[in-house]
DNA sequence: ACAACTCTTGACGCCGCGTCATATCATGGG
DNA sequence: CCCATGATATGACGCGGCGTCAAGAGTTGT
């Protein structure tokens, strides 16, 4: 028993460190630049045994992609359960995205590589369902808050309107926004002063558009989002947003 | 020069057919089914011709991309100039769109392909900028409509909103909302029953967040999107929407 | 000490990209 | 009509990366 569980901590130690480096190689060096060699030869193991836990480079990608998406799911699920209004919780989840982005700006473009047709094409089918369950569960969580703002009263829907249309309006502004910073748009073309706040702002536009109450303007969402930081995110916002100049 | 002419042209044919035989592979086959060896054998070229067209793989699928994104931009510089109130005309914008994705599904994938950072990566920086020049074009026809509204009064900012806000606000709704109908979100999980109409709903909820006149609930947009494919895009709507039995 | 078993290795086969020496073709002058 | 000269096309080749697997190293149990 003992003796099963070192070797699987050992294989699981070994794991962690080919994902480290293949993780730093992808960062500095590209797609391109990441090869199974090079990994082979930086942890000091042979190509032969980096196979015994990936059957491929895409999955060694994939699985890299798979943590920090699991990651960030932390983040929005502790941000959740944030003491407030439905749409305050919702600020809540866009406060755990911004974090996580500060924190891990390099996780948001592995994301991107993995996202790149040429991987997933790659792995074998099975596999996909549990890429995406993390974004499952997120998207669960945004219809969840819809119709909790629904069930008390914040929201009442106009004719034609669904707690999907809106969950899909927030998230698509979300991804598209990052995907914006990330380079897929001419963002330096069009100078704006502060990309995620705008994603934010914009965020807002559409929950007022939707008549989502407390309205942005009869309530102080600043202040929400100070209230999230200290209650919810104390250690990662030091981190992410500085604390002095204390050690 | 009749000479040199013939020779140009014969030599733009020849880069159409590769293209084309390009094309179909990598839609049919993905990226890793598309190689320089198949479409020099399907084109009955060799490879070292193929290579005086192409730098490299990665350039013959920027250029597919690059030739898809000019073809959206004309339909888009069509849009834009239809006769109506601001508003309408990015309502145009959002209409020429949707006929584009109709019409050439095919090429938001290929372009989806291209945006992997794997194919980028390996251009010469130099020509990146051409690829982006469509973007902005669409870019600054954006921001010109929302500085327009601004001018004859339909559109009122509020302290703290910019026409950069709304564009970027737009096109991330926009952009979000295609990347997740390709496959990047759990879209048939949250089941939305028409996810292009939830795009132009979402588009519309923000104007009217941004306080953008005339509000969409105070207009008949169906019937600017009726008039707008009637208007401007006679032939593409019969062809996108199909135009009853007649031949 | 040795057998049986497990884990590790790196040389190898294969494939696709991109090159370049060679072959083929076109043109024009003798 | 033929050959020289330059332009164009070709595909065999080199290289590098992926993934495999037979052989070797290490471990365990008797």
């Amino acid at each position: 028993m003992t003796i099963q569980t070192r070797k699987q901590r050992d294989l699981r130690r070994r794991e962690d460190l080919f994902l480290q480096v293949a993780r730093r190689l992808l960062l500095e060096r590209g797609f391109h630049g990441l090869t199974m060699d090079r990994i082979a030869e930086e942890t000091e193991y042979s190509k032969g045994t980096t196979y015994l836990h990936f059957g491929c480079k895409e999955e060694l990608i994939l699985e890299l992609g798979k943590r920090s998406r699991r990651q960030r799911l932390e983040l929005i699920t502790r941000g959740v359960t944030f003491d407030g209004r439905p749409r305050e919780r919702m600020v809540a989840i866009g406060v755990a995205v911004d974090i996580h982005t500060r924190l891990f700006p390099d996780d948001v473009r592995i994301w991107e590589i993995m996202n790149a047709e040429s991987i997933i094409e790659k792995i074998p089918a099975d596999r996909q369902p549990d890429l995406k369950a993390s974004d499952i569960a997120v998207n669960d969580m945004l219809i969840g808050l819809v119709n909790e703002a629904i069930a008390c009263g914040d929201l009442v829907l106009r004719p034609g309107d669904s707690p999907q249309e809106i969950t899909f309006g927030l998230w698509a502004i979300t991804d598209g926004g990052f995907a914006a910073i990330l380079g897929n748009a001419p963002l330096e073309h069009l100078n704006l002063r502060d990309p995620y706040a705008a994603i934010f702002k914009n965020c807002h536009v559409l929950g007022d558009g939707y008549g989502w109450r407390p309205l942005s303007t009869e309530w102080d969402y600043d202040a929400t989002v100070e209230r999230i930081r200290r209650e919810v995110f104390p250690e990662e916002s030091r981190v992410a947003f500085g604390g002095g100049e204390a050690a």
